[in-house]
DNA sequence: CTTATTGCAAACGTTTTGCACGTTT
DNA sequence: AAACGTGCAAAACGTTTGCAATAAG
């Protein structure tokens, strides 16, 4: 995972009203609200965009060395907020995962394979279209993930492989 | 990676055709056919379906015992065949990569997150707005992949999970 | 004071690599 | 003979886990 991420649009909720929401699901399932949770959210919330875990745990290593938050909590941390539909991921196969703050609306990628810039974008045709093929098929849809790969307008000007 | 995988189309050449163009890939490229390259082709003919490098090594380790066959080779030759664009792979994050032959028309895949049943699928409309979109955003469209999971009909009835 | 959470390091499963030896051309 | 491919074992990679120590409720 060299690649960079820049690209993202802004949260839609203020970080208090995240915050609350956050420290309900902890109250309502018995699990507590730590300097650490609380880091790790904060820190999606102001630099959005698209992280690994390692990515994440370096910035808060940098911004909250204090914390000596280690890299198995931001894991941890990760999941608990995905379950919780907080935070969504883009799987990248054997390089792993990025994840972002999931307040938004959902939407599907566009990915620079020069640059690892991420771009957003939501098809209601295309969203629809999966549902039908879904129920075609029998299946309970619970989930779809689509992709597009290519090169950038930046990277084609570059002339960048 | 403990599920299982049945479902697939056929492929649409003739083994002998699939061979020579692989013969040719290797020759243009100054590398060289051997064995073992030969035999990994030849399981995933004869096995349509989607496989982990692991079930292939399996599957090559019980029919052609005699070629000692490693799973270094395998993992390098499906790269290989993946580069050329004879085969196509779908990514399970951390579970790995299934590889299957990739001479079928462009395709997209629905799978059971029960059962790891894969079925194909492929919708025009879809395609051509993914191009659209590319367009729009100004990349040079390489590659998309379009996933979408679910419970597949015999999971639902069977009511695991 | 009870229970959940943490950091650490070890374990995990998948994939890649270095290298001496073998095979193809 | 030269160059490429192989199997093996070790390393690398992202991720998960067991555990004793710590912090939250």
């Amino acid at each position: 995972m060299k690649q960079e991420n820049k690209v993202a649009t802004k949260p839609l909720i203020s970080y208090e009203t995240l915050l609350t929401q956050f420290k309900q699901l902890l109250r309502s399932n018995n699990l507590k609200f730590t300097k650490q949770r609380e880091v790790i959210l904060h820190t999606l919330y102001t630099h959005p965009g698209h992280f690994t875990p390692e990515e994440l745990y370096q910035l808060i290593k940098k911004e909250s060395p204090e914390l000596n938050t280690g890299i198995a909590t931001v894991y941890r941390t990760l999941s608990l907020l995905e379950n919780a539909g907080i935070v969504t991921s883009i799987s990248f196969g054997t390089q792993g995962k990025k994840y972002e703050l999931g307040i938004k609306a959902h939407h599907d990628h566009i990915i620079c394979t020069n640059c690892g810039k991420i771009l957003e974008f939501f098809d209601e045709a295309i969203e629809k279209k999966q549902e039908r093929i879904a129920k075609e098929f029998g299946f309970i849809m619970e989930d779809h993930s689509l992709k597009i790969f290519g090169i950038c307008p930046e990277c084609q000007k570059e002339g960048k492989s």
